[in-house]
DNA sequence: CACTCTATCTCGGCT
DNA sequence: AGCCGAGGTAGAGTG
C-alpha cells in the first residue's frame, strides 16, 4: 500500500524531481516539495520572494501553498481552481499555477530540490466543529428567555432590505425585535450590522411598530458597547457553550 | 549539507517517527508527517476529526497545520505560539499542540505514519507585495484630483472617537472630509465604517462644521450603494492599479 | 455568477 | 494585553 500510496526522493537532481511532480500531478496525489526557491505572485495583487528555504505543497484541487517555517499562513498560496504546471527552465525546477477569473499566476522556482514526496491523501471524513454561531442560535431557540423574559423567537435569517437578520422574534409587548448573534466579544462592526438590520425593518415593516435591536454576544468593546447606546440598541451578554 | 538540512524516513515505526519528530522539534526544525491520522481539537471552539490520510506540519515557532488533499486552509490546526509534544499512546504515534490564552489543544493520534520529513526552512526572506489599500493612499496623496479637484488631504490615519480615517482633508470650500479606501470593491459593511467616521468627526470637530464622507474604491454592491444614498455619502471609483 | 456573512479567521499596528 | 482594521482574506450559503 505504501508503494503505492507514497513515493518519495532525496536529493533529486531537476529532473527526477520534474517526472515525479508530472506523474503526482497527473494521479491527482498530493505532492509536497523541499527546496531552496524563489517566488513570484502576480494577480489579484503581485508580490516577490527571494530565495529560501521553503515547503510547497501541491494539492489536486489545484490549490498551491508555499510555507516558510514561520507562520501559520503560506508566504505564498493560489486557492483551488488553478491549474499547476511543472516544467525545467535553465535546468532548474520550475512550478507554475495559474487561474483565470481573477487572471493570476504563482511561479515557483526551485534553485535546488532537497525533497519531493508524493502522497495519496484520499479518503475523505467531515470535520464536524462545536461552538459556532449556529450553536449559540440554537441554544437560544432552546430557551429565548436567555435574551428576555417574554421574548418569542419567530424566525431566523429572517430577510430585510439590509440582509439577513439571524434571529427576528417579539417581545412581551408586542414588538419587534431583531437578534444578532455572535460567538466571540465584539466590536463596533457587529453594531454596526444590526443597526441596518434594525432600519431596515422599521422602513420593512408598517410606519409605527417599534423595533428593538438586541447584539447578543459574549462581550464588547468599549467603541461597541458606546455606539449600541448612540443607537439606542441593546446587549445581551451569552455565549456559545452552556460552561 | 542535506545530510544536515534534512532527514526523510519513509514508512517508520511509531517509534522511528517519535524518535524523528522529538529531535525535530527540539533542533527547531519545519516538520510534516504523512499518514493516517484522527484530529481532536477543543478551545475556542472544539471539533473532532475521523481517520483519513493527511500532511501534518509542524513549525519551530509552535504552530501546526493539519491538511487534506483539498482546500486552502487547513482542516485543523494551531497558531504560532504553541508547544509541541509527541509521544506514543498504546502502539500509536500522538502529537499534542498546546498553548494557554485561550487554553487550547489539538491532539493528532496517527495509526500509520507514511513519511516524516525534518527540514531545515531557515533563511528569511522578506516578501513585498504591491497593489494593497497603501497602494491605493499613496496613489491619492500622489495625486489629489482623483478624489475630486480641489481636494487636499491633511491626515492620514487621523484618529477619531470612532478610529482612524484613511485620509482626512478638506475641499475647495474648505468642508471637512473624511475618505475610506476600499482596494476592492466593497459591500455594505465599508459603508457602515465611513458613516461612523463622519458622525464621530461631527461630533469631534467644532458644531456646525460640514463634514463629508466619501469612500474610495474599485466599486460598491447595490446594498452598499443604496446606503450611501441613504447616509449621504459619496462615492469615487479608484483602483491600486494606476493600469 | 454576484452578494452577504462567518471564521478556532490570521496578522500587524497601536495604545 | 486588548482593541482595531486589513487581507491576494477563504469558505459557506443563498438568490
Amino acid at each position: 500500500m505504501t508503494g503505492q500510496g507514497l513515493q518519495a526522493h532525496s536529493a533529486p537532481t531537476a529532473s527526477e524531481a520534474l517526472d515525479l511532480l508530472e506523474r503526482g500531478i497527473e494521479a491527482d496525489r498530493l505532492i509536497t516539495v523541499f527546496g531552496q526557491c524563489r517566488v513570484e505572485y502576480e494577480g489579484r495583487a503581485a508580490s516577490s520572494l527571494e530565495a529560501g528555504n521553503r515547503l510547497t505543497v501541491l494539492k489536486p484541487d489545484g490549490t498551491i501553498l508555499v510555507h516558510t517555517d514561520t507562520g501559520q499562513q503560506p508566504v505564498n498560496w493560489q486557492p483551488p481552481g488553478c491549474t499547476h504546471e511543472s516544467r525545467l527552465e535553465g535546468g532548474q525546477l520550475v512550478v507554475e499555477s495559474h487561474r483565470s477569473n481573477p487572471d493570476e499566476q504563482l511561479l515557483v522556482t526551485f534553485e535546488r530540490v532537497d525533497q519531493v514526496v508524493v502522497y495519496d491523501g484520499s479518503g475523505e471524513s467531515d470535520v464536524t466543529v462545536m461552538g459556532t454561531e449556529a450553536d449559540l442560535r440554537d441554544r437560544i431557540l432552546d430557551r429565548p428567555e436567555l435574551v428576555e423574559a417574554g421574548f418569542e423567537p419567530r424566525a431566523t435569517e429572517r430577510e430585510t432590505s439590509a440582509g439577513a437578520v439571524d434571529i427576528y422574534g417579539t417581545d412581551s409587548d408586542d414588538n419587534a425585535v431583531a437578534v444578532e448573534l455572535k460567538r466571540r466579544r465584539v466590536g463596533p462592526d457587529a453594531v454596526s450590522q444590526l443597526n441596518r438590520y434594525v432600519e431596515a425593518l422599521e422602513s420593512d415593516l408598517h410606519a409605527g411598530r417599534t423595533v428593538r435591536g438586541i447584539l447578543v454576544a459574549p462581550s464588547v468593546t468599549d467603541r461597541a458597547h458606546n455606539l449600541l447606546e448612540r443607537r439606542g440598541l441593546e446587549f445581551v451578554s451569552l455565549s456559545p457553550d452552556p460552561e
